[in-house]
DNA sequence: GCAAAAGTGTTCAGATTACACCCATGG
DNA sequence: CCATGGGTGTAATCTGAACACTTTTGC
């Protein structure tokens, strides 16, 4: 391809937007349109041209879609697309972001617990939310983006600030201890999880308690704020 | 700066060389030539416009220079210039590669243990090795990446497969250890390190002593192979 | 014999695991 | 009263850290 005047992208940033509905784990994806690799899906990606920061490009990636944007996006580890020769090189830059499908809970309030479903965004939807542990064939090499979440949120996540932000503003023990069931494809045991936590400090109690159906209560807890005075 | 027929940069690969030379890691440093940031120092780098992968790059940035080329590059995490504008916006892909300085050890032999120093390439060095605990000032963002590396180094070398690079083809648990004590920055004991490194499987005894000097002959080792059938 | 690095096992503390029972609520 | 998830402490096990002495060599 010679087109001297079209200058080469410097890049591309793909998005990973994981969600977390109380029981699985959601991935955000969209049909892929290029001919190559059509009925296939992809992760939503812009190219980096234009924006002074590849995450800004991702968050313009996200809005053009009209999907959902975590409040933060974290940059991964770079990956190239393999096999391409020097002319149509792209080098890609990945980024995740969490956030929760759970609705935000407030004091006494009777919330029932989430629903899955429904998640798509219309009839033939330009994204779609698709539970990780069953994602379709992905085009070009998003397959290897998403294997690399994958160690990411299994190794980096559990017990740390971040896993937070798979879960509303105030939760409960039993939400964290799903949220980390999921991430990590395990059961855990009760006490011991709570014990592990509170050594983090990452979560303070609120004196609210949250009534989900015929069951005791259960206390509310907040993420703590950031550095103890 | 209005070039609208040289294409923008796909990247620039950087590539970061880490050296032991039995007591210090070193790594290999360039001076900076353009003109904003005379006198800073800088890693290696290069385009990758023209190559179809960004190692491939990364080792011709070394072979410009005549820098030494280490067998393995290790991709980084990417980093982006930070404020930079959307005109030269430069997304960097950063590369590790370890070597020994140390020199190789063959059967039956009395090798001094290696002196320091002499490590530049000249009068007007093109490059040279500096330790990474006194690296002058870096031009551009290649501080931070200095920083990248030194938390990768620290958490995730040790008693990996990868650390072996740092030695050469035989080498005794001795040197090992200090290995370790320089990547870590801290003094370990030795009954312990031994133990826990035999855990790993990673390295095997050969019938060879090493000698050196009014000691007693130390055992010497040597990677084992990749699967054991 | 002396200096210097090599080599080797055991003990202790802290962390992780496993495990069983009572509580509060809605229906 | 019963089903369901919330809530709590203790004993056993495993892992990582600390620690002292003997061996071999060159000088």
């Amino acid at each position: 391809m010679e087109t001297p005047v079209a200058p080469t992208s410097a890049g591309v940033a793909v998005v990973v937007v994981l969600g977390f509905d109380g029981s699985d784990l959601l991935t955000v994806l969209a049909p892929s349109r290029e001919a190559t690799t059509t009925g296939l899906w992809r992760f939503p990606e812009g190219s980096i041209d234009g924006h002074t920061h590849a995450t800004e490009a991702a968050y313009a990636a996200l809005e053009q879609l009209g999907a959902p944007k975590p409040p933060h996006l974290e940059p991964l580890s770079s990956t190239e697309s393999p096999g391409s020769n020097p002319a149509d090189h792209v080098v890609s830059l990945g980024h995740l972001g969490l956030m929760t499908l759970l609705p935000q809970i407030g004091p006494r309030s009777y919330v029932q617990p989430n629903a899955a479903g429904a998640y798509t965004s219309g009839q033939n939807p330009r994204w779609r939310w698709q539970p990780v542990d069953s994602v379709p064939l992905l085009a070009k090499n998003h397959a290897r983006v998403l294997e690399y979440v994958r160690t990411w949120i299994r190794t980096q996540l559990p017990y740390s600030k971040r896993c937070l932000e798979l879960l509303p503003n105030r939760f409960t023990w039993g939400q964290l201890q799903r949220a980390h069931e999921t991430v990590l494809g395990c059961e855990l045991e009760k006490r011991n999880f709570r014990k592990r936590f509170q050594h983090t400090d990452l979560i303070r109690p609120r004196n609210e308690v949250y009534i989900a159906g015929a069951h005791r209560p259960a206390q509310l807890f907040e993420p703590a704020p950031a550095s103890p005075s």
